[in-house]
DNA sequence: CGCCCGATGTGCT
DNA sequence: GCACATCGGGCGT
């Protein structure tokens, strides 16, 4: 399959998150494919999004999200543990995409490996998960997601019909004023009895 | 299963 | 100082 082009990343951040849903994240450990279907994303838009790192303006932690669509957006948070997004929209507006969840497709051994002891179903359900389960770290902070070259990208794969898509509040925001906290811009794909 | 809470470091009010 | 786009252990139901 090939890589989403930057075209893809380069529309409305709410758009972008609904239609990664069913894409393939794939990360390159050595020689191997650890991969697994995006199955939960979140939109962060703008500095006027009260919940989206931007808020406060551009920083150096947030540059990235200013740049070019389809860089990875990493950042660490709670003192442990490290998050993936995907920078959308034009250069000089800053929205990104949460990854929250994937389904492991490849490389499951690998997963087993980094969720150690823990069972299937929580190698990848959240989105600090993802990162502890394909070795992502703020090393990878901008690398482009539409080339092979840094060992992470997203592929393209058959799309989630809206039959299968619901929509929600972002997590972990409690503390946002409305209508941030309540905007419904959290995409989740019902497949299969899973989430 | 759900709720509660501690871990732990960085960025910014 | 304090809030934080979280996770997992512990314990009650």
């Amino acid at each position: 399959m090939s890589n989403l082009p930057q075209r893809f990343y380069q529309r409305e951040v709410t758009l972008v998150a609904r239609d990664l849903l069913g894409m393939q994240l794939v990360r390159q450990v050595g020689d191997q494919r650890v991969s697994g279907i995006i199955v939960e994303t979140e939109a962060y838009r703008g500095e006027e999004d009260l919940a989206c790192h931007a808020r406060h303006g551009k920083t150096r932690r947030t540059e990235v999200m200013y740049g070019e669509a389809g860089r990875a957006y990493i950042y660490f948070t709670y003192g442990m543990h490290w998050l993936l997004n995907v920078v959308t929209g034009e250069v000089g507006f800053p929205a990104a995409v949460l990854l929250r969840a994937i389904i492991p497709l490849q490389g499951t051994e690998i997963i087993s490996a980094n969720r150690t002891g823990r069972p299937e179903k929580e190698w990848c359900n959240g989105p600090a998960k993802i990162c502890q389960a394909l070795q992502i770290s703020g090393a990878m902070n901008g690398i482009d997601l539409t080339t092979n070259s840094a060992g992470l990208w997203i592929e393209e794969a058959p799309p989630v019909p809206d039959s299968r898509v619901v929509t929600g509040t972002r997590i972990g925001i409690g503390t946002v004023p409305e209508p941030w906290k309540s905007i419904p811009w959290r995409f989740n794909a019902i497949l299969k009895e899973s989430e």
